[in-house]
DNA sequence: TTTATTTGGTTTATAATATAAACTACTTTA
DNA sequence: TAAAGTAGTTTATATTATAAACCAAATAAA
């Protein structure tokens, strides 16, 4: 009945990031700091702990002259993301 | 986009429980640890913390001699699982 | 030109949270 | 009456989330 929710998922800076990162094909750092609202020191160690488990990968470049953080779902964030909405499901009903 | 996830919903343990809440009359202590798979000690805590943000009310009493404790969702609870629903959805989709 | 200020982050210190282990109090069983 | 079980609570610890402090480079202002 209730399934495990996992537990990089079910926190809501990370969860905002992936269900930004489910509708693009990439996205930059201030994009999804705007988006999110949050700070930029939390949403440097939350992309960095769904990087380290596999669900989005990171690339660092340039713009111009200032520094660019990319991040991209990967494949294995995907199927993450859809099981826990799967899971939550059993939880909230629907 | 992202509205705020109320954290005393936002955690496995208390959410499952208020998924149960929300479908009886009430429950006891004893239902609610089975259902949910949760350690007595961890559920005597989470229990705590939803009757002290008034989401539930806890009522203790006897069954034969055994102690029993009850537990019930306010109004208050009903809306904030509404509201907490409402909210994921803005993360989830649907 | 040097001195703020802004931009795009990272590191780290702290507070909050979740959880299990240890404990209490009582009941039932052998 | 000793041991085991029931129904919890308290508390110690590990994990987490978060903001504050920091860094390096770019740009704007004096």
């Amino acid at each position: 009945m209730f399934k495990a929710l996992d537990p990089l998922l079910h926190s809501e800076l990370r969860l905002a990031v992936m269900s930004l990162l489910i509708g693009v094909e990439e996205a930059d750092f201030v994009f999804l700091r705007n988006k999110t609202g949050a700070t930029a020191g939390n949403l440097s160690v939350q992309l960095d702990k769904l990087q380290r488990a596999g669900y989005i990968s990171i690339s660092k470049g340039f713009n111009g002259k200032m520094p660019r953080t990319t991040c991209c779902i990967t494949d294995e964030g995907r199927n993450a993301f859809a099981a826990y909405v799967e899971a939550l499901r059993g939880y909230i009903g629907k």
